[in-house]
DNA sequence: GAACCCCTCAACCGAACGATGGAGGCGCCG
DNA sequence: CGGCGCCTCCATCGTTCGGTTGAGGGGTTC
């Protein structure tokens, strides 16, 4: 059996030379390449095809890990994608996974966790620790909230502090407007005021 | 000269291992140690008495970094403390650097600065990135907003969308008490709003 | 065209919020 | 002891701010 070809992104290098540090001594994983950005991973999968690729979710100033991944998975042919991070935001799981992530693994995970979490992924299989697994069917289960782009609009203006007339002004509408949007904001959040709405988005990694 | 000897403490396996792989080619520095936890670092110090302990700020859910650094710093002989995190919210490196830290660098520097700032560290030295040194002049300078028990129990339940009347029922408190609370909260904060108040004490990491 | 969604706006009402000016009790420290 | 800071509470007031309801135009999709 050859080894499974791996491309290590993330953007701090303490973290590529840890995970590469996992498979020095192993002979079925080999390190490929490293990329510190998604700009970066995109044009080294390019050229390496590797089998799997560890993309960590937060990469800096550029591309998030969603969007690499998304990137990644649309090419031809496409590697596995496993998202290694320390965040466990379920907006952020739910949307690597919808980008095509085959798994997600939080970085307190054990190293052997993380081989054959490579291994599986190289064979096409999914791979979700139990709690973050159990989370996501539940998110699944429960409807999606889609906010419009309006409506995210003032929910952000609306997490800096701001009053309505204020979100009215920098958004040039009038307040009776940006009260509308608000209304559906609660209605899709479930909130019955700005400042649970605010809490409840947060939660739910909308902001 | 003598290798310099250093303690690791990381809740993330991976990241101990990459930090531990810097410094496996050379023979300035020696890591005589990991800790997962800030309990089990304050005990491996005590035995190992390092020269320098390399320590997240985030660490699970025991001790936090803050904790303890001024554990360890209050140890005798007591180690040098490097803060090695993600984060840089104001009031965190304000906190290490008060609770005794030498150092406090972002994860995304390059390993070779990590080294040389173990090495300066041992010495007696204070480690600074150029940009968080300004960051802390300037927030030292700007007089450190204190918030009583009390007040901070309130902008937390601020945080979560709380009313007044809601705040002062979990609080065991008349409503009357929450709205004083609030003010000085405000006046504090330089807030006009409650809103407003929450992101400013988001901002400056009261929160 | 009808149904639908999104953005926009008006007018109303009420409550909650913030401001103001007090007051008493408690613990700590010089 | 005498102050000082913190927590607690009272009463009042105004008014703005927020939330509700209802409604119209533009765009789309079927």
């Amino acid at each position: 059996m050859t080894a499974v070809r791996v491309l290590l992104v993330d953007d701090h290098p303490i973290v590529r030379a840890g995970v590469r540090s996992l498979f020095d001594r192993r002979d079925d994983v080999e390190v490929v390449g490293e990329a510190a950005s998604g700009e970066e991973a995109i044009a080294l999968a390019r050229h390496l095809h590797p089998d799997v690729v560890l993309c960590d979710l937060r990469l800096g100033d550029g591309m998030d890990g969603v969007q690499t991944t998304a990137a990644l998975r649309a090419q031809h042919p496409a590697p596995a994608v496993i998202i290694l991070t320390t965040f466990d935001r379920d907006a952020e799981i739910l949307g690597a996974i919808e980008a095509g992530a085959s798994g997600y693994l939080l970085k307190d995970v054990s190293p052997d966790v993380i081989v054959s979490a490579i291994r599986q992924a190289a064979s096409g299989g999914l791979v979700l620790t139990p709690e973050l697994s159990e989370r996501v069917v539940e998110v699944m289960r429960a409807p999606r909230v889609r906010l419009t782009e309006r409506e995210l609009d003032v929910l952000r203006l609306l997490d800096t502090g701001s009053s309505n007339r204020e979100i009215a002004k920098t958004l040039f509408v009038t307040e009776a407007t940006v009260k509308t949007h608000l209304v559906h904001v609660f209605e899709k959040l479930g909130a019955d005021s700005r400042a649970r709405a605010v809490a409840i988005a947060r939660e739910s990694g909308l902001l």
